[in-house]
DNA sequence: GTAATTCCTAAACCTAACTTTAGCTCAAGA
DNA sequence: TCTTGAGCTAAAGTTAGGTTTAGGAATTAC
């Protein structure tokens, strides 16, 4: 059945559950590089499927498409990726992870805090997590509590 | 000073730390109610920087600002919120954020064990959250791990 | 009293992560 | 063969959460 060899994209989208147009887009971003047939379609090869299981799982962890990239650029690209390959790989989504669920802990602390305190909306109040990615969201600049010169 | 009593638009915005922009959007949005002024300009009371400190933490924690509106519903409306008021609020999201990360930790626990497996893209990984929140980005329907047939 | 701020509204623009549409080509099956 | 279902590209649309711009009006500062 095969139109030379690898799956279609729409193959790959019913193993995946992921919808054709993302499979294109993330191409497009650069997750994935499929190559093509002698009519001009894509064919992937089955690693692909846990590609873009990854693709997803990492979404799920917060890290944006480049983030992505850049952790799935740790793969090599010469040959198919192997367990082990996978493992460092995740182990690297492990780490982000990791961060991600410290600082809501420490949001968590720090409301607990507030709670008995209610000082919600004082400086000192230190509600805020300089580092979030949280922060990148939307386009201009977003500053958080405490930059007010004085409460 | 004050035109009328109350803090004006770019008084609240240094206050709080916002832009002038932002805090109009959330007015839109129903999170917040100023009254105006005999000129027409939006006075604010001094209660409302706790509102929008609220809605700024809300945030960081990953509600929407729809459910941050949901939450501050539950504000008297027919006078100033009291440190009681605020309490009652903030534990709402707290259960909110407890939620996130029993999420999180979840996660990290199955990412371990596909580590170990080397599972990573079979449905029986379950490294999947049906009801995370995160799938209600972008604006079509978005399907994870574990939706196609059989693997 | 006038200049410099600040504020107003409406509408357009922005990013991320996709989807939808339009118009066309490829591939598969009866 | 021929029809129907996949695929292709490019461009426009979508949602969330805002920002920017344009053209006025209200305030404040001197």
């Amino acid at each position: 059945m095969p139109a030379s060899e690898g799956l279609s994209i729409g193959a790959l989208a019913r193993r995946t559950g992921l919808a054709v147009s993302a499979i294109r887009y993330y191409e497009a971003q650069g997750l994935i590089s499929p190559w093509r047939n002698p009519g001009g379609q894509r064919r992937y090869q089955r690693a692909d499927i846990r590609r873009l299981s990854f693709v997803m799982i990492a979404q799920q962890f917060g890290l944006t498409l480049p983030e992505i990239r850049e952790v799935l650029a740790g793969l090599p690209d010469n040959r198919t990726p192997t367990p082990a390959d996978w493992k460092k790989i995740s182990q690297r989504l492990r780490a982000h992870l990791d961060q991600r669920i410290d600082t809501l802990l420490r949001l968590r602390d720090n409301l607990d805090g507030c709670i008995g305190c209610g000082c919600l909306s004082l400086p000192k109040c230190a509600l805020y997590n300089p580092d979030d990615r949280a922060k990148a969201h939307g386009s201009g600049p977003r500053y958080l509590m405490g930059d007010a010169p004085e409460g």
